[in-house]
DNA sequence: CTAGGTGTACTATATGACATAGTACACCTA
DNA sequence: TAGGTGTACTATGTCATATAGTACACCTAG
């Protein structure tokens, strides 16, 4: 269900931030789903319990899901809303990596081709 | 000519770097151009002389720029060449965030909207 | 009620990247 | 020769990250 890269620069408690975010907006986890404990997922990922514990909090934080102790953590019903609105606001990022690739010469169409093909691959 | 965010998760020997990359995409630094040296940009960003070297080295190492003991460091002939060469190839960067994008529910409309904007502007 | 699972909180420790500080050397050039 | 250049090296400090271990409060199934 997880994947994690601990060679990465990015920190393990923020892949599974990401992760978790994007199963939310694939529908993997819906309103109301359990994620995994804290304990289970650590010893899954054989990844310190308080890794674990710092994502979940941060995913809190985002009001993506609500900790319910002695029960579980469980994905917030309007999670996924927040997390399209919150993509829509990033669009800004994509705009300046485009700039980037302007600079860089790449040509418009070269773009535009690209998204076609992310579009339409799966 | 250089500006450095000592806040952010990027550390500064490479925002030094790619900083100096766009300034070679962008013609403002051309064939043999010299660099400033070492102590003085490093007086200037307030920056460890170390950090400003470690980045030269970087440089170095990516065939953009050869340092001469005793001269100082000068943009390579090929280097703009080498750098839109390296930027055609990661294109896939570009074709992964669109997906992410498409996870997220933006449409392909909105993206290739971004795209013409980007292109568009200054 | 009890046992075992949950989240949460806390301290201590280790690690690595990053950056600073300082020094030294070899090179080139005016 | 003097002053600028790149380069190399050690030592130190800082911070985020991650691990290790412990403890507590809560819920629920048995």
């Amino acid at each position: 269900m997880f994947l994690i890269d601990s060679l990465s620069r990015i920190p393990v408690y923020e892949q599974i931030v990401t992760q978790v975010e994007k199963l939310i907006l694939s529908d993997v986890l819906k309103n109301n789903d359990q994620l995994p404990s804290v304990r289970n997922l650590s010893a899954q990922l054989t990844v310190n319990p308080n890794t674990i514990q710092k994502a979940y909090t941060e995913l809190d934080n985002r009001g993506l899901i609500v900790s319910v102790p002695g029960k579980g953590c469980f994905v917030k019903a309007d999670a996924k809303k927040n997390l399209m609105i919150q993509k829509e606001e990033q669009l800004d990022k994509l705009a300046s990596l485009i700039k980037e690739f302007k600079i860089a010469g790449v040509s418009k169409e070269t773009i535009i081709q690209c998204v076609e093909r992310s579009f339409t691959d799966d």
